[in-house]
Order: structure tokens, then sequence, then C-alpha cells
DNA sequence: TATGAATGAGGCTTCATTCAT
DNA sequence: GATGAATGAAGCCTCATTCAT
């Protein structure tokens, strides 16, 4: 008799969902725009159309507000990189997929906004230490990775005698927002055309020969 | 045996730059501690010793202390930069001699504060905005990267087909915070270590051939 | 039994209504007692009885507040003056009333207070230049005064050699604080006394003959 | 073998007496520009050409230094009186002459000074309570002028009824700053012709007759 | 449940005054 | 004496959070 998780009970808890996934997304634009301490609860329940205690509602508080969107974004982007993951594809092509998902259409904003909340020291903290959950899919995420370093290294596509972590960091820090910003913003490259480059960069240095 | 008039203001105004520097020193610390927003005034003052009022002797709002700490860890970069490029190897070990340079020792946390600062909404708006000086630094050292890779290019050590743009923003990225948090911090990988891998990685990945 | 959906939403408002006429009246009295600068918002606060923050709620900061106050009393006078002019008396008698009408109980402490506050050379810039409806009142309210003097150079009340400029500059120069200081708590002159003999003064000065 | 009171007893002496007149005409200037609180002692400091301190040299405090230019004021202004209180004038025409004196250049200027203090709260509770001198002075002045006011009316020159405190509090709102700033600086009538338009309305408004 | 008024801690900044040089 | 660096109290304002309606 268990209902899925997921599954509302009733009008009222669909609707309550609703309003929560919208508050999410909201938050996540705003935050985009103008950072963790620039916004403020106030303006995120006058763009969604409600009230400041209404947010409150939904979430305790604004740390929680903010762990949620970084788990909801970790968690998109963990299902991106699953299903590429179990394609048949080799791990060089896989991780080619995963770099153009990274800088596909509104979800290299996301990327960015999630390398800010982990460079404001406060939001780290709270991400690392106090709730563990949001550690967890992060290493998760880091785990399917890593794997998958391996697998190409294994499979003679990488260069074995590069340590894995670094190839990993390396492959992060493709996606700092300071790339966006100058390649795209500034220099106004095409997203795809940045992808493609920055792509053909990391896999000619992370090559096996 | 009169002194020159200007001895004994020389002797203030050495006190003067002397607590400026140290002013200058111990907000670098707090900030990269604590980031741009969860740092106070009193708490700088507090650390250096001295009350909050005599911060303000030295730099007028917080912004402008930031400002100055921005300015400071660019101009060092900037002269290091300068001293590798006046030297006559290879554009690529002048990259790799920079790379080195920012990874040594007391300079990556700086350039982790450069990024948080740069990532902070509101001081990106002051840094290019407000204050010319601040672009001008920024955009001298670019200017100088790029004529380095450009180097490089035609001499047949760098992949031509690559945009230099593209280069730049990966070798910033090389230097992206959640690096050093990861593999340094967290991993215990020595900085040298780091260093050269990323080296590696990177320059292979920008190799001519 | 339905209430009309702006009931509730009225009541609140009404509320709201009466908290910032509170606010206004307090903060008149202090301001009175103490100047523009002596006075915090922390003190009309407890004063009132609430936070701090909550004068926030309803004026934006210490000057807006100043000036709604401002405006507030230019309105009462206004309404005063207007009520006076339209009746039939002769400009000689409206003049008088309004005299009288400045000097009645509780009106002639705000006229100090509108001095006061048109002394201070901050505010009086931001009563100028910045609140256009400010000064928009303060212009409407000379424009009535000027034709009521002017009706009474017409009707061969007043004296006719007179720039009306200067017996409007007289007339206001009536309520100054000092005369109120000296006379009314310093010599313990009766108000209505005062009134009455600046009055005979006064109309003595300009009358036409 | 007694020196006059105020003769220097050595150049050192004439010195300071020299700076510190020097000190009460810059900080008279900043006062009347700016007002008592939006002026600071390091202004006043650095127009004069000195450092903060020294200004502390001279005054206790700031507000011993606007006590000190208060007294100046009325000390000129009664010195004014004096004199023309000698002549053998009739009383209308000494008042006269008083309120010429008054409007002079350089005077109004300071009556304006005088009067933003008086309506100055802090200000006006240290001249009244705390500096009895600076009391004794204004007092002093009050009895001249109401013991000519008293003259006038001996003489048949003046209206009997009217209460000599109102005829003085009236004389004395002549000067309001208000009066200044609208007829003079707003309307840009010259300083004579408000003078003697402002005589006239209250010469003839204290008549005899 | 939804609201939004109220709270008050906390941070930036100013400036009169002091005091070591 | 003269200086001006240092102090720190005090004030304005913001905003996350609470709670009565």
């Amino acid at each position: 008799m268990m209902q899925p998780v997921t599954a509302p009970r009733s009008w009222k808890e669909k609707q309550r969902q609703e309003r929560e996934v919208l508050i999410l997304q909201v938050a996540e634009e705003v935050l985009i725009e103008k950072g963790y301490y620039e916004t403020s609860i106030e303006e995120i329940a006058a763009r969604v159309g409600i009230a400041k205690g209404t947010v409150y509602l939904h979430f305790p508080s604004k740390e929680d507000l903010v762990v949620a969107i970084f788990e909801r974004i970790i968690q998109k982007f963990g299902e991106g990189v699953e299903t590429i993951m179990s394609s048949p594809l080799p791990a060089r092509d896989k991780l080619e997929a995963i770099l153009r998902f990274m800088y596909g259409v509104d979800f290299n904003k996301r990327m960015q906004l999630l390398y800010s909340l982990m460079n404001t020291t406060e939001l780290r903290r709270i991400f690392l230490e106090k709730k563990a959950s949001t550690r967890d899919m992060w290493d998760q995420l880091t785990v399917r990775m890593t794997s998958l370093l391996e697998e190409g290294k294994a499979a003679g596509e990488f260069d074995k005698t590069l340590p894995t972590a670094v190839m990993l960091s390396a492959f992060y820090s493709l996606l700092s927002p300071r790339i966006y910003e100058r390649l795209i913003a500034e220099e106004q490259m095409p997203v795809e055309e940045v992808a493609k480059n920055l792509g053909r960069l990391y896999f000619k240095g992370i090559a096996a020969d």
C-alpha cells in the first residue's frame, strides 16, 4: 500500500509542491542575479507573488532554501550524468556529452550559481558540515565522475600517469563562472563554441598518448 | 646637523604605511577565511589590534579596502608575470613558471580570494565599473597573458586552431579555488604536485601537435 | 453575511494608518523638543513604544519622516488658510484670523518646528530640491497669501507702496520661534495677547494710510 | 604698571590672538554655510590651514567655539547699538539706524547665524543655561533695546499701548533668516530696499498715533 | 494556511575629543 | 606649542525571522 514518496496525497498537497518548486525556481534566478547576500527573502516572495512568511512555511530558513536549491541543481546534474553514463559510449564520449550537457542552455547559469554558492564561505560550511545530505549527493557525483575517468584510463583512453583527482578537478574547473563571464558574456563567443574548444583542450590534455 | 625637513614626516609616514600594510594583510586573511559579507570592519580592526575608526583613516569604506586588497593582489601577480616574461624562455616555459608562481606558497590563497571577490556580484560591479584603475590593471594583465599565448602560437609551440581567449580562460580556470579546495585541502595533495599535474594536462591540451 | 473583500484589509490598513499618525505625532514632539540632529529614530520608536525597525516600515529614512512631518504641518496650515480665505471677510480680517490661527493652541509649536526645520541647512536642501511636493505645497501657500495681500491692496486696505513680498515676509516673521520663546515661554505673556498685539503692530504697519 | 587686558604680552601671545580670531572668522563662515551639525572641527581647521588639535588649544570643545562666536557677534552688535545710542537722535531714528546696521553688509549673515544657532535646541540650552556670560550679554542687549523703546514711548514717538516686549520681539523678528532668504536670495531684492521697507512697516506699526 | 507587521541584532560610518610625538 | 593618528560612542539602516490575525 505504499504510495510513491513524491506522490501528492491530495490536491492541497499538490498545490503545496507546485508552490515549493516555484519558490525554488524563482529563488534560483534571484540568486544567480544577485548572489546570496544581496538576495532577500522579501524579493523572492515578491517575485513569486506570495508573502514573505509563506516562504517560511516551505523552508525554515534562508540557508535551508539555498541548500534545497543546491541539492536540486546537483540532483539534476546527477540525473544528466546518470543518463549519459548508462549509454554504451566510450568514456571520452561520455565526458564530452557531460561537458556539453553542463554548457547546455539553462544549465551553465546553474553551474555558475553552484560555483558561487560553493565559494561563499558561510555556505560551504553549511553544505559540507551541517547538511549531510548535500555532502552525500556531492560525494556520490564525485564517485561517479571518478569511476568514469578511471574507466577511461582502464580502456587506455586517458593518461594513466595523471592522478584521477586532478583530472576531475580540471574538468570541474572548466565550468568556472569566470570562463562563462569572459568568453560568453564579454567576448560574445557562442556557448557551443566555448564548450567545443574547452573540450578539445581538455581531452587532448588528458589523452593517453 | 639639520635633518632634511622630510625626515620626521617620513618617519610618521613610514609608520602609517606599515600600519596600512598590516591592515591589508589582516583584512586579506579575514576575507579569505570568511568572505566579503561575513567579514566586518570591526573584526579586522580587532585582529590588527586597533579601533574600528582607525581602519577608516586608511580606507574610506569597506569597499575601498577590498578594492585595495584586490589591486594589491593583481599588482603582485602582475609583477610576478612581468619578471617571468622578461626571461628568455620559450612561451611554454614562461607559462609554466607563471603557473608554478601562482600555486606558489601564499599565492594560491590569494588567487582564491581574488576569485571569490570576483564572484561576488556586488564587488564585481565595483571592480569593473567604479574603479577604473582596477579594471585597467586587470586588462593589462590580460593583454600580457594574451600576447604570451600568441607568442607561443607564433613559435609553433601552441595549437593555432584554439582561440587564444579560450586558452587564456582555461589557464585562469586552473586557479579556481575549487581545485585548491579539493586537491590540496581535502585530498592533501602537495601544492607542487597539483601545479605540476595541472600544468602537464594544460600544456598537453594546448600543444601544437 | 459576506463582508466586502476589503473589510479585513481595511481594518489592517486602518491600524497601519493610525500607527503612522502616531509616529508622526511623536516624532513631531521630539523634533520640537530636540531638533533634527538630536532626535534619533531610536528615541522616537521608544516613545511610541515600538521597535526601531517599525519606524522604517512607514518611512524609508529619517529624512523622509521629517519631510512627512513638514508636509503635514504645511497641509494643516494650508487647510486653515483655505477655510479662512473662503469666508466673506475683508482681507485684513482674514489675515488677522490667519494670525490667530497660527498662534492658536498646538499650532505655534508647529510653526516653530517648521521654522527650525527650514533653518537646518541640510533639510532646507531636501525640502526645496529633492522633494518637489514639499516645494509645491509651500509655493501654493505663498501664492494664496500673496493674492490675499494684493486683494487687500486693491480694496484700499493695505499700503500699495509696500512691496507685497515684504509684507508677506514680515507676516511670516511674526511666527518666528524667537517671539514665541521670549514672549510666551519667558515673559509668560498669554498667547492670545501676543497674537493680538503683534496683529495690531503689523496691521497698522501695512495699513493703507 | 597695569597692562591693558587685551594687550599681548609678547609676540607669541599676539600670534596666538591673531590665530584665535582667524579661527573664529573661519568657523563663523563655515557655520553660516553649513549649520552647526554639518560643520566639523576638521573642516574649520583645514580652512584655517592648521591641524585639528590646534583648534582645541584655543577652544576646549566645539560648543565652546560656537559660544565664542555667538558672543563675538553679540559683542559687535552691542557695540554698534552702543554707538548709535550715544548719538543725540530721537529713538525712532536710532532704531532705524540699528535696523540699517543689522542689515548692513556682512552683518545680516551674522544675524542669520545667530538666529539659527538660537534655534538649535542643543545650543540654546548651552547659551542660556551653561554659559552665564552669553546670557548676560544677551540680557544686557535686551535691556538697552528695551530702554530705547521706552524712551521712544516716553517721547511720544511710539505707541504706549503696545507692550514693549512685543515691540522688541517684533523688531528682532525682522532679522529672521527667512526674510533674508526669501527677499534677498530668492527675490533678488537689494538689501537696502529690504531694510527700508521693513523699517517703514515696522515704524508705522509702532508709531504713537 | 497565508499574511505582513513587528522585531532587534548587527554592520557601516562619522566625528568630537584625546594624546604621544 | 602643533600635529594628526587613534579612539569609540552613537546613529542610521537592513533584513532574517517570528507571530498575531
